[in-house]
DNA sequence: TTCCTTATTGTAACTTCTTACAATAATAGA
DNA sequence: TCTATTATTGTAAGAAGTTACAATAAGGAA
């Protein structure tokens, strides 16, 4: 429960403020060290806090997402996964088993800078989800 | 209802039989020319053919974009659209608006190709998401 | 046309996710 | 330390999406 400690400074540099909540969500997600579903969240966030709630669960996975403590990927049919935001990265997903592999945000600059004169967006590095099929499942 | 038609070839080919179901989910997406949630599809193609479920809403846009009939596109906070797939093109969507603009496929081969030899998977041409900010929200 | 096979559908129950709003509690300032 | 402000939470209800399985009907063959 004390690495939740950590991210105090930080959330209250955003003006977010600390919370037993927002400490058992952050304490679940840095130990599993991977992707989880809030709803994978929510079960496991309430052993460290029995009281949680889903709504409580989903509004902090969005507003650590929206402050940037936290990647929100999108996983196939619509499903989205959370995770501590470290470095950037992106994955690739197998639509056939699901396997998943993360590549590096480099070769997407340029690719960036083109969208972005082209269209006037400004991208944000937020996570980008490829699919496809692994080699096992290429047979 | 007779645009349908046109698809029954192309579905026997793969298959799949024609249903007046299926023909009513066709005709919503080749007439509303964009894309649409499956929430939509349901209460449009309802219209069309009054006994529809959700189920089979559900069930029937996964069939045709898994046999490429449609594009599933994830919009932001895991939502999924549909669209017919005619030509292939990605989004930038805004995180704040919501405004939607589509880029060409081309500038993304040579990414897509450094993706599968550095790692063995093989890229399919599904739609990919990114985000940012359209130019009247950067101010 | 009729029958047979099996893809497709509807039913019912359930899980996941969302919303509005009132109650609570974390923080800044006195 | 105490108080006021207001971000955050829980409640309750509902919407959206999923699952398993039995019933139906599309399409090929007799």
């Amino acid at each position: 429960m004390t690495c939740a400690i950590n991210y105090a400074p930080r959330l209250r540099a955003q003006g977010l403020r600390i919370t037993p909540q927002r400490n058992a969500i952050l304490h679940v997600l840095h130990h599993s060290g991977g992707h989880l579903s809030p709803t994978q969240v929510f079960e496991q966030a309430r052993k460290e806090f029995p009281g949680l709630t889903e709504p409580t669960v989903y509004r902090t996975l969005e507003d650590l997402a929206e402050k940037k403590f936290l990647l929100a990927a999108h996983v196939g049919n619509g499903k989205i996964v959370y995770e501590l935001a470290e470095k950037q990265h992106h994955h690739l997903i197998c639509h056939k088993c699901g396997k998943t592999v993360e590549v590096d945000h480099a070769p997407l600059d340029l690719l960036y800078h083109q969208f972005e004169s082209s269209t006037g967006y400004k991208l944000d590095s937020s996570h980008v989800t490829f699919f496809g099929l692994c080699p096992d499942c290429q047979s």
